[in-house]
DNA sequence: AACTGGGCTAAAA
DNA sequence: CTTTTAGCCCAGT
C-alpha cells in the first residue's frame, strides 16, 4: 500500500519537467522530507505500473547528488533508466548526466511548495 | 523490540 | 577525476 511520504514524493517527481533531472535529496526537500534523500530512492522503486492517479511517475529523472545514475552501472534498471533520460534528449555519458542547466527554476520550487496534498 | 540495508550525501583523502 | 569515511533515515523483516 502506498503511504503518504511516497504519495507526497510520486507528486514531486511528477512536477520534474521533461528533459530535466533532480537529485534524490531535492526531492526530499522539495516534498517537504529533509534529510530523507534514501527514502526517496527507496519510493521511487515502489511507484504502481500506470504512475499515481492517471498521471506517470518520471523516477528517471531522478539521479544522485553527483549527478550519477544511481542504480548499477549495467543493470536492467540502468539501461532502462539511460535509455528513457536519451529519449528525451538527456545526454548520458557513462553513470553521468550532462545538463545545460541542473538547477531547478526558483518559480517551480515555489510552485511545488504549494501544492495541495 | 531490535536489526538491516538501501536508486543517499557531504566531506575528506 | 576516484574512493573512503562517517553520518543519516526508516520501511521492511
Amino acid at each position: 500500500m502506498a503511504t503518504n511520504n511516497e504519495i507526497r514524493i510520486w507528486k514531486t517527481v511528477q512536477a520534474i519537467p521533461k528533459g530535466k533531472v533532480a537529485c534524490y535529496g531535492q526531492i526530499a526537500d522539495l516534498a517537504g522530507l529533509p534529510g530523507r534523500a534514501r527514502l526517496v530512492g527507496r519510493s521511487l522503486g515502489n511507484v504502481p505500473d500506470g504512475g499515481w492517479q492517471g498521471q506517470q511517475v518520471p523516477w528517471f529523472r531522478v539521479i544522485n547528488s553527483q549527478g550519477k545514475i544511481s542504480l548499477p552501472l549495467g543493470s536492467d534498471g540502468f539501461e532502462r533508466q539511460k535509455q528513457l533520460l536519451q529519449d528525451e534528449q538527456v545526454v548520458v555519458i557513462g553513470t553521468r548526466i550532462k545538463l545545460k542547466q541542473f538547477q531547478w527554476q526558483p518559480d517551480l520550487a515555489e510552485l511545488l511548495f504549494h501544492l495541495d496534498y
